[in-house]
DNA sequence: CTCATGTCGATACACTGTATTTTGGTGAGA
DNA sequence: TCTCACCAAAATACAGTGTATCGACATGAG
């Protein structure tokens, strides 16, 4: 009676819990975007039910909140930053390189408040970065602008990158080519100054022209900070 | 033998076109929000089988586009702006305002390029407005910039709603009270800044957090635009 | 009057999120 | 040791989805 004979014991599953769940909804997502995940197959990569997943979340959105709260902890800053400035910077670099990972990330982000635990750390860890420099409505304001900023920059860019893909042509190449609806519009004469623009523009590298843009808003940000508005904000701790 | 004896000649239904189906869609929409939308209801307002709808439309997401491009019909300038800043300030107001009409033109938005009659009008209106002023480079960056931060800031604005019809509690109020969840997390202590924030913040009405964040960011075009950068772009007629 | 054509409706399929019911195993009490 | 109660998990069920396919019918041509 050796080893060999004896068979294996029937591998129990690794016990599920909700890591195990959004892991596996993220691999799907990954894959084949978020209108892949389907609670069906998520169960199905975890060897369950579909319905053992209830147990741990009460409805698919619920899912995806979890699905970004997790992606939000690669958002993290990983040293605490020299200044504001670069600490927005960070934050808006590091979600664009974590929606390039995750492009289903374009789809949700600005979709919900983001109150999950990580979410919650990357804003305090930007919110604590202007501690004592100016009055907290300013605060706000710059980091919500910022944030919006990062958000539509974000979407315009994957949604770009996709619609690439799904013609196998860049952006400016389409457009210079034949995309057969927009050059026919542009035949048309009605839009000279789009015409010009197709015809003219050069091809900017998408990270060149997120970053400039962010530069952009962050310079509009120091400008205000310059000028303080009321009593500075400090961390009560 | 009067009209009253005479039967209705059977009403056909009026003859079916796009135009009829987006509206039927966008009303659906306004309603119920995105996931209101089924092929099955909107052929079912126009009495009609679903099927009947792909004479007309290849997909759903064709529809969300048609959808969307309806709507940038009421985004475009009625009278042409006096200078760029009026133009990018307009747009951005009415982008505003039709999100607010159609709650569901938010979870759209910078979702894919937006290359529909209306759409096009609406960018040639912008770049119009920058005619003879900068290098083409500069206004193409100043137009995204703009756009990116609307697309966020709207987005944002609207999920806040969201959350406040869905909790009965506006957004301050609710983190004051007791979302019990953040406030359990400010609870910890782990987030100082964040509790700062929420303890001495004060409401901000939406709309004058848009406006200041978009004059921020026109301010920082405007900083740009000051410093050309090369050849100013003119539209070729 | 017949036949071809092509449009429209009905049916069908594979799949979705989730509610409800059935099952099976495990503990306690007799 | 046997039985019963409980409860987690699986199976089934339901009402819907987007879209492909097929069949009938009306309309126009010959």
């Amino acid at each position: 009676m050796t080893v060999w004979d004896r068979p294996e014991p029937p591998t129990r599953p690794a016990p599920l819990d909700r890591g195990r769940i959004v892991a596996a909804a993220i691999a799907l997502a990954d894959e084949g975007g978020l209108e892949a995940v389907s609670l069906r197959k998520v169960a199905a990569l975890l060897d369950v039910g579909p319905m053992r997943l209830y147990g741990y979340i009460s409805t698919k959105e619920e899912l995806f909140d979890l699905m970004v709260d997790h992606v939000y902890a690669e958002i993290l800053p990983e040293e605490r930053p020299g200044d504001w400035r670069e600490a927005l910077h960070g934050l808006a670099h590091r979600t664009r390189q974590a929606s390039l990972r995750h492009e289903w990330l374009a789809d949700l982000l600005g979709g919900r408040p983001a109150l999950g635990p990580n979410a919650l750390a990357v804003t305090e860890a930007t919110l604590a970065a202007f501690d004592g420099l100016t009055d907290l409505d300013t605060v706000m304001r710059a980091v919500e602008t910022v944030s919006a900023y990062v958000t539509g920059a974000i979407r315009r860019e994957i949604a770009n990158l996709r619609a690439e893909r799904a013609t196998g042509l860049s952006d400016r190449e389409w457009q210079h080519a034949s995309g057969p609806h927009v050059t026919r519009m542009l035949a048309t004469g009605r839009f000279p100054a789009l015409a010009t623009f197709v015809h003219e523009g050069t091809e900017v590298e998408p990270e060149a022209s997120f970053a400039t843009g962010l530069d952009w808003v962050l310079d509009a940000v120091a400008a205000k900070l310059d000028r303080p508005a009321g009593e500075p904000f400090r961390i009560t701790p």
